[in-house]
DNA sequence: ATCATAATTTTACGCGCGTAAAATTTTTGA
DNA sequence: TCAAAAATTTTACGCGCGTAAAATTATGAT
């Protein structure tokens, strides 16, 4: 290994006997040059070890090879774990994915926008906070940047989204839970962030009505991020003030059913299916931890894996088509019934 | 608003009077120009809306304002939420966080320890994987970049490590353990990727015998970061070939204890403290989800304030010196027991 | 060997800002 | 009011790379 070190292209193009313009086209397309000459360059490049400057090549690249993820809320394990499959997606892709989390405030979220926009990302993919987004700023955002959604959208933002389809995943458990046994209340927050609970809610009211039960609504408070919280606090109200109309609890999410049976093991209800067990609890989003908890949580899985690569291609493609998405499309994924011992 | 968009500097001071030089000395800190001035500056900037561009910026600043955290394992919640700390400290720092998670894996630690290295950040905050870090590859980071390390510490790389007194911590619960009960066994991993997992491994055997007692270590297999998934299936093989010689457990880290937990029940386990429960189990770390366990979780507090604050501060103190650390200080937190149900 | 084609090199310019030094203006304090 | 100090402007250069156009060279099929 020669010991002086490459500072620049320059240099490296002195030492290659390869020109810096062919240099620049080796760095953003390997494939762009003659064998010999690859070969040459990482002949090169292993004896004297350089990489570009990053920030001189996003300065006068039009498109940076940067695509900002977005998520609301990163110390959600949800989140942590589609953050997790999306950018090994994006780096397969051959761009470098910028993980932000909005922490569940508004300010943060708009303040993760515009921390992106002066990075002027290709593309980003999105995952917004929901009810408190700041949808101006956001509708802003998208005006300038390619932007995909995923996990939930608003307004009819964004160049594509992919989701959940709540109606079919919450139909499906509501149907498994009523054949199975008793009709399942639905235990929510009251005023959710999140605009899939609302659908969830909706979803579980039609489905009830369908098969001609009568829907009950319990709607506990909270308005922060600490679901497990909420769903213990509103948990133990709910049982010890007896306002379980039927022994069968749906949960609108996960981590909110995590905590409710926190709240029903400390009033000593035993959780399960069967005559031994004084209720039922089911959770939605198949939590990675929810194959942990006591009993193990029946679920609905969504498909996480296809909601990450699909948001993925679509941005992918929006960027090497270089234009915008000729009309918004909202893909829909099915979830899956998990089920386990809690239901 | 006068509608022409302000493109660069250059822009900006024809429109608001003040010469770009000036703009530029604003831009990196707003304290350092005079109040007229600076009053000038900012009309213009609610009219105008200008950011500079950041690559051009970084591109002839000596040093970024950028600051790196890399964590092993972003989905693990105690990753996530030390980093999200963090990452607030940092912005209130006048400083722009990196996020990088190793995933668990070797090669992405290593990629992103060479992707930050062309961001030329200021600093870095690093926690490590541990033993299956490239310990050759950071140090060659190290000596390139100031970083701090914290959590776990390889090597003595780094200016200053903060992290957890393991022997303190383990200490307490062992005591605390021996004495409102059955002396425990050690149920961790056989070969862990962590070196906290070593020291507590040791710590434990210390405390025992300095205690009178006869350590007894389960090591169960695993070598992934499903560290839940790993504690089940030992522990379900555990229990059923009887493998346990004492009604109390001591898992080397919740996650493992939640994993173990969920083998306790499916057993028929009874877990808790008192003579009507068949097993106590405790963990350490108070990971976010040890409150929520069925039973909670008795464990050992880690400071995550304590260690974010003090990583952070001496991380800022180094950049702001703008020398290297004369001496390595490694600072540890004590643990703080946390009494639950579960022992 | 010959020629069309593709790849490369040369040349030249620009991106948006940091920064240093010298010249100028404003502020401060006596 | 005036000189010293502080702040600002002017001037000038450089950072490391992208990119475009023209000139040159290599490639590969005939």
């Amino acid at each position: 290994m020669k010991s002086d070190r490459i500072r620049n292209m320059e240099e490296l193009a002195n030492v290659s006997g390869i020109s810096r313009p062919t240099l620049s086209k080796y760095f953003n397309d390997p494939e762009s040059v003659r064998n010999s000459t690859r070969k040459k360059i990482e002949e090169a490049l292993e004896t004297y070890h350089y990489r570009p400057n990053i920030y001189a090549m996003n300065q006068n690249r039009r498109l940076t090879k940067n695509i900002g993820i977005v998520v609301p809320y990163l110390a959600d394990p949800f989140f942590a774990e589609i953050a997790r499959v999306i950018e090994n997606l994006v780096i397969e892709g051959g761009f470098r994915p910028i993980l932000l989390s909005s922490h569940g405030d508004t300010q943060q979220e708009i303040e993760n926008l515009n921390s992106l926009q002066s990075i002027r990302p290709a593309g980003v993919l999105m995952a917004p906070l929901g009810r408190s987004s700041d949808i101006a700023a956001a509708e802003r955002f998208c005006a300038e940047v390619p932007t995909v959604l995923f996990d939930n959208s608003i307004g009819d933002l964004g160049e594509a989204f992919f989701g959940l389809d709540n109606p079919q995943s919450v139909g499906i458990m509501v149907e498994y839970l009523c054949q199975t046994g008793e009709p399942p209340v639905f235990f929510e927050m009251k005023t959710p962030t999140n605009p899939n609970a609302y659908k969830r809610r909706n979803s579980y009211i039609e489905t009830m009505e369908r098969l001609g039960q009568t829907p009950q609504l319990i709607q506990v408070d909270g308005d922060t991020w600490d679901f497990e919280q909420i769903g213990y606090q509103g948990g133990l109200e709910t049982i010890q003030r007896r306002k379980l109309s039927s022994n069968t609890v749906l949960c609108s999410n996960d981590r909110l059913a995590i905590g409710f049976l926190a709240a029903a093991y400390e009033c000593g209800l035993r959780v399960g299916r069967g005559n031994s067990f004084a209720l039922r609890v089911a959770g939605h989003d198949d939590h990675p931890y929810a194959r942990f908890t006591c009993p193990p949580l029946t679920t609905v899985a969504q498909d996480y894996a296809a909601i990450a690569t699909k948001s993925v291609e679509a941005i992918l493609s929006l960027i090497e088509s270089e234009e915008r998405a000729v009309s918004r499309v909202t893909t829909l994924f099915s979830g899956k019934l998990i089920e386990r011992a809690s239901a």
